[in-house]
DNA sequence: ATGAAAGCGCTAACAG
DNA sequence: CTGTTAGCGCTTTCAT
């Protein structure tokens, strides 16, 4: 209606041309180059805003090589877990004027392997990978083109990698300790299949348990990590004959199914038997559920995550790192002292 | 240690060398043209794995003018009802090949508005604006570059603008009509703010109270869509002289909240009391909960804008469209008949 | 079927 | 301070 009809969208040159200047100088000063004149700069800044300018960011990062923008993959948009790691690691990533591509292999490895070549053609300049499967060697050669930090899955090493995790061990001892120190010693558990974080947590239970002596007491279902799985696996518990009158389930998601589980039983929470989960997710504070739990710091180990990311690209010189962030016990409502 | 020490990243020209062909046969090849001789298509994917060949998408999109990408703008993380339709949008996108580039705002208007802007430079073909408070005027200005397409808000129109919504007039209307039918009448209603969505709800509740007779026991208690806003609101109802015999809140999050206020008063949901909720987060379906609730289609609304976006990317003619998808009772735990 | 040449919109030396 | 000259890596006519 008012300006030039041109179809397309003005670029540099456009903005050049009105403001009667080259296209250096507009480059210059859209950048708040101090060496450029005030009168210049006026022009240019007058004649940009007429056009309605928008830099091409695409041309940007073709010309200075450099996309400012980090590719995070995410196994899972739906597992709570995932979307509260990635908001610490976006809060970094903006801060520091970068963007964020995101990918999801939604539990697909192909599909994964796909998403994740996409984001090294858009030349992301760090790798950022939430999932709890990723082969070893598709880290690394993605680590050979770019910075990468793994979150959630330790053991993976290689030139420039960085993996933040937490310390399931210590976690998995302190809700055993937590357990213990309230008096339970028929402590049962709900494992979460072959991932690893769960397979550490298992362990952990079947060693605190048998450093307690109470080896004969181990008891464990399986579970999936899910609601229901946790429903399941807390029912089959609640039958034996002596059932167990505290559970310490892999995650929290699985540890409120076995809530349910102990409603379903008749058998109150914390009053008749005791339950304590593993991840710290939100839902877990809603005051209805009040689950004990170990809290994983989530969103620092996001920011953390993106931090290490920028030491290497802003040219820091880091060694590759494993860093271990310690887990920490929230003791809401639904653990307390046994029956008897 | 076995391939040409170049430092950089292998370009096209250098497999189109190691080839001895031309760039443009290089690039022809690599999408798949058909009229490549097999000599040299395969003389050009020998070379180009090999030489661990990656294409530059930026380089790509600059020079065809398509960057393959859409922007998400998603105003918070954590909200729980976000995430889903992110999930239904980014299944969408990558079906058709796109990327997403997710941006947030986190509440924040100026930030918003910053990463939006970045969004645009970045040359995404289309915009899925995700959030509750956005001025007409932006969307309006935004559609003028780039098709867009938002969801949960409506009443914004304009060239190239597309909304996709739920029917929320209808859903508090099932709510209300669920609650009647059980046999309720003194109905307390917990608000959300001023939100678009929190304001139509609690309409409805008043007209149909009114509707049905019972002005006089139209009580609303101001929650925040936060589950401690809604424990305040129903502890402020409960100690009412008439307490409600049902409670609808305008989102499953407050619900939650009014759940443990019910508890605190030692009253049984539903026995005592009930309790309806509106989104269908997946939370309320955990059985520790089983909230009733009002579902709003969120990963198919997801879906839905995705779609509008192609249509119009693959240059289906499309008239702007306002979608309304209509929300569903699921009728769970913690409704029934008043105690009398 | 293949190559040469001309950009896409921007940044980056390098001269003035 | 400002303009000129070269690209960045890829696609795309247009010839051959």
């Amino acid at each position: 209606m008012s300006e030039k009809p041109s179809d397309k969208r003005p670029t540099i040159h456009d903005v050049a041309a009105r403001a009667g200047v080259s296209k250096s100088l507009v480059s210059l000063a859209l950048r708040g180059s101090s060496k450029v004149s005030d009168a210049s700069r006026d022009a240019i800044e007058k004649a940009a805003a007429e056009l309605g300018y928008r830099a091409n960011a695409q041309a940007r990062s073709l010309a200075d090589r450099r996309s400012r923008t980090i590719g995070i993959n995410m196994a899972e948009l739906d597992n709570p877990i995932f979307p509260q790691m990635l908001s610490g690691a976006h809060s970094v990533i903006r801060e520091r004027g970068y963007n964020t591509m995101l990918v999801s292999g939604e539990r697909d490895p192909e599909l994964e392997s796909a998403e994740l070549a996409k984001l090294l053609e858009f030349q992301v300049e760090g790798l950022m990978l939430i999932s709890h499967r990723l082969p070893a060697t598709t880290v690394r050669s993605l680590a050979a083109d770019v910075p990468t930090v793994v979150l959630t899955l330790r053991g993976i090493t290689g030139p420039g990698i960085d993996t933040v995790t937490s310390n399931d061990e210590a976690g998995a001892r302190i809700a055993m300790q937590h357990l213990f120190d309230r008096g339970h010693t028929k402590i049962a558990h709900i494992s979460g299949g072959t991932l690893e974080p769960a397979v550490v947590r298992e362990r952990v239970y079947r060693e605190q348990m048998e450093a307690a002596g109470l080896a004969q007491l181990i008891r464990v279902a399986t579970g999936d990590l899910t609601n229901q799985g946790g429903l399941e696996a807390a029912r089959l518990m609640l039958t034996d004959s002596e059932p167990p009158t505290a559970i310490f389930a892999s995650n929290d998601i699985s540890a409120i199914g076995a809530m349910a589980a102990c409603q379903e039983h008749g058998l109150r929470v914390p009053d008749d038997i005791s339950i304590i989960g593993y991840d710290g997710v939100a839902l877990g504070a809603l005051r209805t559920l009040s689950l004990t739990t170990i809290a994983q710091p989530l969103t620092e180990m996001g920011r953390l995550g993106a931090e290490r990311l920028f030491d290497r690209l802003e040219g820091r010189k880091v060694k590759d790192r494993s860093i271990v962030l310690e887990p920490e016990l929230l003791a809401r409502g639904t653990t307390s002292e046994p029956r008897t």
